[in-house]
RNA sequence: AGGCAAGUAGCUCAGGGGGAGAGCGCCAUCCUGACGCGGUGGAUGUCCAGGGUUCAAAUCCCUGCUUGCCUACCA
């Protein structure tokens, strides 16, 4: 076999470089349209085009990684469909930035231009995010890469849009819409943030028209009033009965509008009465809908107030609620102040106050598609993970309203809607027309407004395969297997998702759905650049390594939870990263000279059998974990069986086979097994640590000819299943762990050899220590151990006691009398409370007549087990107390 | 205001009806031939509080407290 030869340490940098081309160039990530293999399919949620990755990027795709990587090992046809996302407004925003630094603005330059200037920005700047995906390791089939506005998903954005309006689904209408000021964009209920203010409520009189009196109402909007149309109280509310159906005068404004009643309204709240403006408040518009009101916009676009507006036109709408709160106090019908907190909603883009506003604009129909939605989870056609996002999902499906998709941007999917100017005509259509089919006419205008970004992300898993061609890829992948995202899109994205994939594809776009939380501080707060607590992952995988990054996020993903990361963390899994380097290191020593055709003459050894039964053990949990999306368990899996199991144990137990006096043969037996257990061992950490696990593959294959990442995962093997041989080998493990103890405890120097005695229970359990006593002198560091059936204790010995095996360690020297005492003192202390607990549940009449028969056999194996330790210990105590007297 | 989740070692968290676990940290000790990014040993817990179910509760149920998050938004 060739020599193989590892540096001091693993060099990342080097390697995840050399490694990531290597599979690139040889198309390891490339998913076959038609194969023999089941399909296993993910959709990568589609970054921003403008985005840099951030750690909620880096656990996402870190996740979905290590479920590819599995599967594609496990032999599926495994797709990972990356691309990314047009981002209609913060594109545009970057855009626009960049322009206003040349001082001038997109409409300067015009629609067309504009738009040609944001694919140039994109070719150039966009995309960063790609190249980072790439350093985390992640295998996505890049030659399928798409991205939201290329020509493929455009038309299958109008293809759905055109669908959607000739079944009705679509509608235009006037209505009460968030609008962004700043962005110049209606935006969904969802792209809402709200904040709490600490503002004022402004009680404000308005007069009765005829007569004598007034009504007070109160609001945290004084500026509003100049579009009021209406004051309403409860139906019921006595002291306002008779005023139902009169008039008051609109202070400033000089307007008779009248007292209306609705069941709306809180009759407890402030004085009872509100003022209605339907322009300029949700639950107002509802109202005017409901009673016919006049609905007056008097706040435009931009924020300001417009002529409807009276002497207050051309202010913004702070600087006219100044003017307006004055000029009430002028006019003497402002009744007073109170400090009050409420919510503002802003936008989630830019954080600008959100102006409710009436304008017209394009929304589906959400309610049919919700229904559907909702009965795939009840129906298990698509599995939310962890189950109780369901409810989540749930509440909001049935509350849903219709969902606003028009946005007053250029940077987008513009709508599929012409006017014709001739007559007036809608067209709809998937490609564009050139002259009107109802009278001919050729001067055709485009709706000016383009897509809400979500509408083409929502037909993400399907248009990505193809559609609306039936293409192979989209019959072998869809629905895709699994998706993986943040909890926090689960209404953006993975609910419209499944809406859109049920109502084109007659099908769920996904079988299961992962659900992962956030990534936060180590005290716990959300990671923001404002706070300036984040964590650039890049800066990890610099210093750290992505393999230990990588790993550092599976460890900590347990279901529900959020990721609490800090660098010490991750610098704590560099650590394991060196330990596994090291461990090769001496694994490729041990195996230089073996010769894997050398017929196997000798039976593996204890540690070999054991070795074994413990990675059938790991490759069960880390099998299991990985179905389950149990990441934390799969990672503990492969770090326990790693480090504490081979490292710790079977690494030093099967050193005398290399460098003792163990026979050519049972050399050669060692070599087999440390060289099967070494190469599953790397199979098995391959999803979690790529770029390790590949290098030390190769060392250990001695060429790139095969790479780790096509290699079968290793599935547990029944052969290697041995029950007897693994208790042998715990009770042998503890007997060292007590005679380190025993060493640890006394302080006696480790380079000091000591003479055990071993007194055995039976025969079996003597010769089972005798024939393994060379693990015992070797990892204990014995000079001799002796083993005698129910031997008497010696004088100046410490005692400890593991099952039917006693052991005494002769104390060299001055005896320390008092030391022993104080260690079997505790021991004894530990053994009695366990042993009256023990006796106590034994000695319970209930308990011998309820419990299961195996939990009551279990109890009297222990209780045997806690009485001759504690008499072992009590004697050996005794016999001490004697000696000091 | 509703909903969800969580409260377990100094810290971060697993576990989930029958002997309290891990990692990190801490203490002691060791240049044993892969590794000091290491070895060996050790200490540490009213498993949030109160009640209930059960032979048996950290685990299941109820109540409360605390924390985090989500949804809705009331002028």
């Amino acid at each position: 076999m060739a020599k193989r030869e590892l540096g001091k340490a693993f060099e990342p940098a080097d390697a995840e470089k050399r490694l990531y081309d290597y599979w690139l160039k040889n198309h390891f990530f490339h998913a076959q349209d038609e194969s023999e293999a089941e399909a296993f399919s993910i959709v990568i949620p589609p970054p921003n085009v403008t985005g840099m990755l951030h750690m909620g990027h880096a656990l996402n795709n870190t996740l979905q990684d290590i479920i590819i990587r599995f599967k594609r090992m496990q032999g599926y046809n495994t797709l990972w469909m990356p691309g990314m996302d047009h981002a209609g407004i913060a594109t545009q925003n970057v855009v626009e930035q960049q322009l206003m630094k040349e001082g001038i603005s997109r409409h300067d330059l015009g629609r067309e231009k504009f738009i040609a200037r944001v694919w140039e920005w994109k070719e150039k700047y966009g995309g960063v995010i790609i190249n980072q995906l790439k350093r985390l390791g992640c295998s996505c089939d890049w030659e399928r890469e798409r991205f939201t506005m290329d020509e493929g998903l455009s038309h299958a954005v109008r293809e759905v849009f055109v669908r959607l309006y000739n079944e009705g689904m679509i509608y235009q209408g006037d209505y009460i819409v968030n609008w962004c000021p700043r962005c110049h964009t209606a935006i969904s209920d969802l792209e809402v943030e709200f904040k709490q203010d600490q503002s004022f409520l402004w009680n404000i009189r308005y007069p009765f028209a005829d007569g004598e009196g007034e009504i007070v109402v109160a609001t945290t909007r004084p500026e509003t009033m100049l579009g009021d149309t209406a004051v309403a109280v409860h139906p019921d509310d006595k002291r306002y009965k008779d005023k139902i159906g009169k008039y008051v005068i609109l202070p400033l404004m000089n307007k008779k509008i009248p007292i209306i009643a609705d069941e709306y309204v809180t009759m407890d709240f402030g004085s009872g009465a509100v003022k209605i403006t339907p322009a300029s408040d949700p639950n107002d518009f509802a109202m005017a809908q409901r009673h016919n009101l006049e609905i007056i916009i008097v706040i435009d676009g931009k924020g300001f107030i417009n002529e409807k507006g009276g002497v207050y036109k051309g202010q913004d709408r702070y600087e006219a609620r100044k003017n307006v709160i004055a000029d009430l106090e002028k006019g003497n019908y402002m009744v007073g102040t109170e400090p009050y907190a409420h919510n503002v909603g802003q936008c989630y883009r830019c954080k600008t106050d959100i102006e409710p506003m009436v304008s017209k604009q394009w929304f589906v129909k959400i309610k049919p598609l919700a229904k559907q939605a909702i009965a795939a989870v009840v129906k298990d056609k698509t599995k939310i993970i962890p189950k109780t996002w369901e409810a989540t999902y749930f509440d909001w499906m049935n509350n849903i309203r219709d969902w606003c998709i028009s946005r007053q941007l250029w940077w987008g999917h513009r709508i599929p809607v012409w006017y014709c100017d001739g007559c007036g005509k809608i067209i709809v259509a998937t490609v564009d027309p050139d002259k009107c089919p109802e009278c001919g006419g050729v001067s055709l205008r485009q709706d000016e407004d383009v897509l809400d970004t979500w509408f083409s992300s929502a037909l993400w898993p399907f248009s990505t395969l193809g559609w609306p061609d039936q293409t192979k890829a989209l019959k072998t992948f869809y629905p895709t297997s699994l998706l993986i995202t943040g909890f926090d899109i689960l209404f953006f994205w993975v609910a419209r998702m499944m809406m859109m994939g049920i109502y084109v594809m007659k099908d769920v776009p996904f079988q299961h759905v992962y659900l992962h939380a956030l990534v936060r501080d180590e005290k716990g707060e959300k990671m923001s650049k404002s706070k300036g607590n984040s964590i650039d992952p890049l800066l990890m995988i610099d210093q750290y390594g992505t393999d230990a990054f990588r790993f550092t996020l599976s460890a900590y993903t347990a279901q529900g939870r959020d990721v609490r990361l800090s660098p010490e963390r991750i610098e704590g899994y560099k650590f394991f990263v060196n330990k596994i380097w090291n461990a090769s290191k001496l694994t490729f020593a041990n195996l230089e000279d073996f010769d894997e055709s050398a017929p196997v003459s000798v039976p593996d050894s204890l540690p070999d059998k054991w070795i074994k039964t413990k990675l059938n053990k790991a490759i069960e949990d880390i099998t299991l974990g990985l179905n389950e999306y149990r990441f934390n368990d799969a990672s503990a899996a492969v770090y326990r069986f790693i480090w504490h199991e081979l490292c710790d144990w079977y690494l030093e137990l099967s050193k005398p086979a290399f460098y003792g006096k163990a026979s050519p043969e049972e050399k050669q037996a060692a070599q087999r097994t440390l060289r099967e257990v070494y190469e599953i061992m790397l199979q098995l950490l391959h999803p979690f640590m790529p770029f390790l696990s590949e290098e030390l593959w190769q060392t250990l294959k001695g060429s790139d000819e095969h790479s780790i990442m096509v290699s079968k995962f290793p599935v547990v093997k029944t052969q290697w299943e041995d029950k007897a041989a693994e208790s042998e080998m715990e009770m042998i493990m503890e007997v060292i762990t007590s005679i380190r103890n025993i060493r640890g405890e006394m302080r006696i120097a480790p380079s000091q050899k000591l003479k055990v005695l071993i007194s055995a229970a039976d025969e079996l359990n003597k010769q089972t220590i005798e024939k393994n006593n060379s693990y015992i002198i070797n990892l204990a560091n014995l000079e001799s151990l002796t083993v005698e059936m129910n031997m008497i204790e010696p004088k100046g010995v410490a005692t400890a006691v593991t099952g039917a095996t006693k052991i005494f360690v002769p104390l060299a020297g001055a005896v320390d009398i008092s030391g022993e005492k104080t260690r079997l003192e505790k021991e004894l202390g530990k053994v009695s409370k366990d042993l009256e607990q023990c006796s106590k549940k034994l000695a319970n009449r209930d308990f011998c007549a309820k419990a299961a028969p195996e939990i009551i056999q279990k109890e009297q194996e222990k209780l045997k087990d806690f009485q001759k330790k504690f008499n072992t210990l009590e004697g050996a105590l005794k016999k001490l107390k004697g000696l000091s007297v």
